[in-house]
RNA sequence: CGGGGCGUGGCGCAGCCUGGUAGCGCACCUGGUUUGGGACCAGGGGGUCGGAGGUUCGAAUCCUCUCGCCCCGACCA
């Protein structure tokens, strides 16, 4: 993408109604506008990143066995009268009136909509489990929005359910998506630490929120130093016990406020390993039996014949505040620090001589030839000076930059900077895109580690 | 909803107290000089001062009502 075609209104002062990091930091780099309170536009640069992070967690859903669905923004009210969460909801659950007058809302969650679908399609004890997800937009009319994406209004989510026969059945589904939320975050470029949680207003026995620290968070929480080190399981055969492989993260302490209990942390963590912080809920695993389906009557025909009610849980991943979530532990005074899984382009190719004929001829050729490597590219071709553009540069984040200028040009040379280390080497044109060759377009890594990669 | 604050060009702000017909920095356009970490000079475009009503010869400024936004708290992915 060339920056002369691109639409990337890029904010020098931050707007002051922004206040923390990633909101400020976002508003600048031109990702979001905002709408109106807690609702935002997302301009092309947040839209890449936030389709970014969607893809890679239907990846890894995919992998676990759930399967995608899309279900309406819009329900009706009958259907929340049905599992009697209608009066129940409260305030935050935005009802609105088509032109017939009939009650409907804006759906702040799906629980409702998904076991009814799979109440009227699934008959036989055949029929499971079943994990089914989408990805959509929901409402919630909350008191008070703040913290730009992190806290809005609307939002994306990703959010699963699973349908099982029993509650051992149920658990292993839970499992599942306990293995892929490990797997999701990690390649998200986070280190996000499942924690016991309160199971809230949707009921249940049990219950994980992923919390990745920063000084913003949300919410205290506790836990043992050494699961911040803990790399998730690769090649995970999800039809195998998972226990084993869940067991690092289930072993040690690590609460939320909601359920901290201070004697244990106490007790069971040595002092120095104790990390109390604030910290960012981005996923949340919940088993919550039959609370839906036996009220909604989800039940399919078992072996003996009989009409068994099916045993569920829930797993949601906020996937717009994720973006949010992520600057607040990735950025610098400079901007943001894209990790490369998700970063909107992974190599930011700066011309610091737009006109001088072998610079843009310089230019023109690695970014072709970049961009037929697979290689996404956004190139400042504007006519800006080379201190704004390294401004600009740095404030969006992109893993890679790559600074031509005519000076060394001349010499035949480019310069490679990577945005996380600050690292900086001097190339050829067609050692540049050798790196590149060599380097594969949906590493995981943060890439600080050039050189390794590099021969 | 309780407490606090703010709405003036795209962004950041001054002007308001003490009414006289709107200003500064950045951004934008034109020309010139510059050109590797947010240059300089000159010229220019853009604002019904959140909205409605009122007071007044005259309102960004005073009064009333209203809408929006932000911060703290209760609530939440």
């Amino acid at each position: 993408m060339r920056i002369s075609r691109f639409f990337m209104p890029v904010l020098r002062d931050a707007p002051s109604e922004a206040e923390i990091v990633s909101h400020r930091l976002m508003l600048r780099a031109g990702m979001i506008r905002q709408s109106s309170s807690g609702i935002y536009s997302w301009l092309p640069m947040g839209l890449k990143v936030l389709n970014n992070i969607s893809q890679i967690v239907r990846e890894e859903q995919d992998k676990a066995g759930a399967v995608e669905l899309l279900m309406p923004t819009i329900q009706s009210a009958d259907l929340w009268r049905e599992s009697e969460r209608y009066e129940a909801y409260g305030a935050e659950m935005l009802r609105i009136k088509d032109r017939h007058g009939r009650e409907m809302l804006y759906g702040p969650t799906n629980e409702e909509l998904i076991t009814t679908l799979f109440r009227d399609g699934a008959h036989s004890y055949r029929d499971v489990p079943c994990t089914l997800y989408h990805v959509q937009w929901k409402f919630r009319d909350e008191i008070r929005p703040r913290f730009g994406v992190m806290r809005g209004r609307e939002f994306l989510m990703k959010d699963a359910y699973s349908f099982d026969l029993t509650k051992e059945d149920a658990k292993k589904s839970f499992n599942r998506m306990f293995v892929a939320y490990l797997r999701t975050f990690e390649r998200l470029g986070l280190t996000a630490i499942p924690m016991q949680a309160e199971t809230g207003p949707i009921g249940g026995d049990l219950s994980y929120e992923f919390i990745i620290l920063a000084k913003t968070g949300e919410s205290e929480v506790f836990c043992h130093k050494d699961l911040l080190d803990l790399k998730a399981p690769e090649n995970v055969n999800y039809d195998s016990d998972l226990e084993p492989v869940m067991a690092p993260w289930l072993e040690k302490y690590a609460a939320t406020e909601d359920v901290h209990d201070a004697d244990r942390f106490a007790s069971e963590v040595p002092r120095d390993k104790q990390i109390s912080a604030r910290g960012i809920e981005v996923g949340q695993v919940f088993l919550f039996g039959d609370k839906y389906n036996e009220p909604m009557k989800c039940a399919v025909q078992g072996p003996d014949g009989k009409l068994t009610t099916l045993q569920s849980g829930s797993y949601g991943i906020g996937v717009s505040r994720l973006v949010g979530a992520i600057i607040e532990a990735s950025h610098d005074e400079a901007g943001i620090i894209w990790p490369q899984s998700i970063a909107p382009f992974k190599i930011g190719l700066l011309n610091l001589k737009v006109g001088d004929k072998d610079t843009d001829a310089a230019c023109e050729s690695l970014y072709e030839q970049l961009q037929s490597m697979g290689q996404t590219v956004l190139y400042d071709d504007s006519k800006e000076r080379a201190g704004g553009k390294f401004k600009t540069m740095d404030l969006i984040g992109l893993p890679w930059q790559i600074i031509a200028g005519p000076r060394s040009v001349k010499a035949g040379k480019v310069e490679l900077k990577n945005r996380a280390s600050g690292e900086a080497t001097e190339l050829g044109l067609d050692e540049v895109i050798n790196f590149f060759v060599t380097k594969s377009t949906d590493s995981p890594s943060t890439g600080t580690g050039r050189k390794s990669t590099e021969s």
